[in-house]
DNA sequence: TGTTAATAGTTAACATATTAACTAAATAGA
DNA sequence: TCTATTTAGTTAATATGTTAACTATTAACA
């Protein structure tokens, strides 16, 4: 018998919210959400990219992301543009301003993200990223979704 | 090096996507929300609960649960009672009507969770609860909290 | 070629998350 | 007993999640 406390769903969010708050203490110094970052995060490594693309990699549903990128375009830290051959396609890309915040953001994160993993052991870490990735990957199937449509 | 789309919040993130459609699509058949099913599912083991330990139990933070139980109690499924000793203290119970509804959505969601679980190889699922167990009990030293005071 | 169907992004409506501020009530001490 | 502090719940402001509807554009094809 499971515990309702210690069932999946439950688990997976107390574990984020034992894992996101020192993430976000450090966004916030630089007045970025923790969506914002997602994006930023991406837009680093992408010249341009297309906007379900970006949804995709930022796992951020598209109606949210649109203002998420309206944000960081008032921020000036991103911006739009139009595909020239399909006009229902937009591309997103960082400003100049936008690429300079990676060398002062990332540091910050990633010593945090290193600080993290050190504080779990390897073994457990890697057992549960490929756990996480066994779930991850599964088809909707039981949701009534049929996937091979 | 940890590529950002396998980092462990987002695969913590994507894990969700991939697990909580299934579920609520279940809750939306009974005019529910998740986070209005996981107050649910906590009145239903407690004659009455303090707010705050509805809280805890539930991991919505307090702003966001006055918003959830006002709606359960304009669903007529929960009410709110003042404490006698402590008036600061409110108590959550379900109304009989709440109660009735758990027999209705429960066999229908223990049965998703039996499938999802079943979808997963045994060990598989044990090793990443006990991941995550172990994760989210982390203190937030990291984050510059300090647990101790 | 004109009409219909699909696609991409967006808007709308509602619920929730996050952080800070605020109110009422209780407690600790002077 | 009066005041300062603490506590519990709530409100406020802003950002995001979720689902459905909507607009502009493109593709399909009779």
């Amino acid at each position: 018998m499971q515990e309702f406390s210690h069932s999946l769903p439950m688990m997976l969010y107390r574990t984020l919210d034992a894992v996101m708050p020192r993430f976000r203490q450090i966004f916030s110094e630089f007045g970025l959400t923790e969506q914002q970052w997602r994006v930023l995060r991406v837009l680093w490594q992408h010249e341009q990219i297309a906007f379900r693309e970006l949804a995709d990699l930022t796992l951020i549903p598209p109606p949210s992301l649109v203002g998420v990128v309206d944000r960081l375009t008032k921020s000036g830290l991103a911006r739009r543009r139009r595909s020239i051959s399909d006009r229902r396609n937009v591309f997103v890309q960082a400003t100049s301003k936008g690429q300079a915040l990676e060398a002062k953001v990332r540091p910050r994160v990633d010593k945090a993200y290193a600080e993290l993993r050190r504080s779990v052991n390897a073994k457990t870490w890697d057992a549960l990223i490929a756990g996480l990735e066994q779930i991850s990957s599964i088809d909707d199937e039981a949701a009534g979704k049929s996937a091979g449509d």
